[in-house]
DNA sequence: TTGCAAATGAGAATGATTAGCATTAGCAGT
DNA sequence: ACTGCTAATGCTAATCATTCTCATTTGCAA
């Protein structure tokens, strides 16, 4: 009843969507997914929920704490579940991959640099756009 | 005759509004500059552009080495002149204060996180959001 | 079980950006 | 300078992701 307990928390009620956008999540078999994405796994899997319905519930959870919002290069943002560990992304340009890392001393430095040009760090987007090596690489290899 | 060298060199037919879009850049007024931003600017300067020519001389001058685009927070898009120097931003989450910086250890940690885990990078976004401190915000104070 | 506010779903609306197309304007060659 | 042709422009309509509207449904507390 984990997710009840984060819904509960967030003083969201305990509604059939919502329940079932966190269970995809929480399957981990995605940890990144749009909000396209998820209308569309959520259909397959014969679960009926209006795609409207998809972005209100994303964006609650993302409020919530649930979930962390991420603009990848262009248009369409995606949605990951929040494990409490920050990280950044790299992505392949070619195939979408995605990786996660985390780099302190990039942490500090970003706030370094903040500071010291007269901004109190409030949060930062940092992605790494970049190319598999073979033969990791889906497409280029 | 800078800007002709710059428009000719990318096979671009030297036009009024590439002209007029190219020297609101160089004026150095502002450095960061949407679409519609762009637009309005030439507008009240009694030139006469469409909007849709704005948008496609800006990605021509993107494409051509000209302009860098970025995504800032959300939704539209700015432009930049390039000037060959490769910076990140600062952004105020108050006032759109937007600081430029560059910092070779992030650039450094970077290469190395993407080599690290099978990664040639290609290329990366790193934004700032934070706040202004007192008393040169001009929103908060 | 009842009642009601909160949530949902379907479709219309929005906002940024692009595409389509008829008209105009650079510019190379007379 | 004059012709002509292609690229460029300026409308407007179209896209695309996302949000809003509103009538209908549902979770849940009394």
């Amino acid at each position: 009843m984990n997710e009840l307990l984060h819904l509960k928390s967030a003083g969201l009620k305990s509604t059939l969507p919502r329940l079932k956008v966190l269970s995809l999540f929480e399957s981990g078999n995605d940890r990144h997914l749009s909000a396209e994405d998820v209308y569309k796994k959520l259909l397959a899997s014969g679960d009926d929920v209006g795609l409207a319905t998809v972005y209100r519930v994303l964006n609650q959870f993302e409020q919530a704490g649930i979930l962390v919002k991420h603009h990848f290069e262009g248009d369409k943002s995606v949605f990951e579940l929040n494990q409490g560990d920050h990280h950044d992304h790299i992505v392949c340009l070619q195939c979408g991959r995605v990786e996660e890392f985390f780099d302190a001393t990039i942490e500090q430095r970003q706030k370094k640099a903040a500071s010291e040009r007269g901004f109190e760090l409030h949060d930062h987007s940092l992605y790494i756009y970049a190319n598999c090596i073979k033969p990791k690489c889906k497409y280029k290899n």
